[in-house]
DNA sequence: AAGACGAAAGTGGTTGA
DNA sequence: TCAACAACTTTCGTCTT
């Protein structure tokens, strides 16, 4: 039994430590009895390192996948095949038509091939407006792309902002704004919309626009584009800090375990979700002696080391930790 | 010397009259 | 619309390893 503070509670602390105990097996492999296993989380299955005999295949899948957030699109991705794309903007070639009314001889034209050519001016000066649209697009989405690597957000995030971006352009929400603003809050919602972990000042940071207009921004979306923007499970910050922090898959699961239980005993509401995350993984990085300062987890997490002594002060008073390696 | 601790004051967002 | 409020941050001095 582990316990986290450096002075064992006494027999009378004891009795009022009303929390659950968590118990952490790590499993061994079904053939050699290795205890050396690692999650493929490509193919979504456990495997041992040592033979190489598949453990478990049903490893649950983390990872972002397709999301519908309208009913539109819920009808357009209900499809068969390769997946649409909404990242590249179509190339249009674009054909400019002379104002004089000559041919190219110089001579005048006809008054019949006049009225002709007048029609043909009027549609192509149509099609031009059309033509700017799809210009400020093309640069949109590239600029989309370009700050999602920077963040290095999986493709579906990148479509899914780029999708939000061109509603934006729909209902003309981008006058007068600029253009990386509005590609940066539609990159900010899209997260959130597919629960990556990204916060508004990473975002900002990454498109070199300031947190104050990005905010202002989103919040314009929200108004009027009527998403409904779940908060971030605490689980996907969990996993967030895990993999920036390089810490292994046995300190995660740990983590995972702790927030369960914790959350079991209402002991997260109304709490911030990386807060708690960065806490449980604070305690689970003691307890399995990969120790990270407060310090290292603070960053990963975007909170300050204070708040995660607060929170997992609070998490240590209800829980006691029992680990079976 | 680095990390952890915690008090106190400040900040931005939500809630409810 | 404004004040109250809780969560969180910033700052900083102190203790611990």
């Amino acid at each position: 039994m582990i316990f986290l503070s450096s002075k064992k509670p006494s027999e009378g602390l004891l009795k009022h430590l009303n929390g659950k105990p968590i118990t952490v097996e790590t499993q061994s492999c079904t053939e050699c009895q290795s205890k050396n296993i690692m999650e493929d989380k490509e193919r979504g299955e456990k495997v041992c390192l040592n033979c190489g005999f598949v453990v478990s295949d049903k490893l649950a899948d983390r990872g972002p996948e397709w999301r519908a957030f309208d009913h539109e699109q819920k009808e357009k991705r209900k499809r068969v095949g390769s997946p649409l794309t909404y990242t590249v903007h179509d190339k249009g070639l674009s054909t400019n038509i002379g104002w004089r009314d000559k041919d190219i001889y110089g001579k005048k034209l006809s008054s019949e091939q006049k009225a002709q050519f007048y029609r043909m001016r009027k549609w192509q000066r149509r099609i031009r407006v059309s033509d700017a649209t799809e210009r400020n697009l093309a640069v949109a989405l590239a600029g989309i792309s370009k700050t999602g690597n920077k963040l290095t957000l999986p493709k579906n995030v990148l479509e899914t902002a780029s999708v939000i971006y061109r509603k934006a352009v729909k209902e003309r929400l981008i006058r007068g704004r600029l253009i990386e603003g509005v590609t940066a809050a539609a990159i900010y919602v899209a997260c959130r919309q597919c629960g990556i972990p990204r916060t508004l000042e990473e975002v900002a940071e990454a498109s070199n626009i300031s947190k104050k207009e990005v905010g202002r921004n989103y919040r314009l979306f929200l108004k009027n584009l009527d998403y409904s923007i779940p908060p971030i499970k605490t689980s996907k910050y969990i996993t967030k800090i895990s993999s920036q922090l390089d810490m292994q898959g046995k300190v995660e699961e740990i983590s995972h375990k702790i927030f369960g239980t914790a959350k079991e005993l209402k002991l997260t509401s109304g709490r911030g979700p990386a807060s708690v995350a960065a806490a449980t993984s604070y305690i689970a990085s003691i307890l399995t002696g990969e120790k990270k300062t407060q310090r290292e987890i603070a960053e990963a997490a975007d909170v300050t080391e204070v708040t995660i002594r607060n929170r997992y002060k609070e998490l240590v008073e209800r829980l006691y930790f029992v680990v079976k390696i």
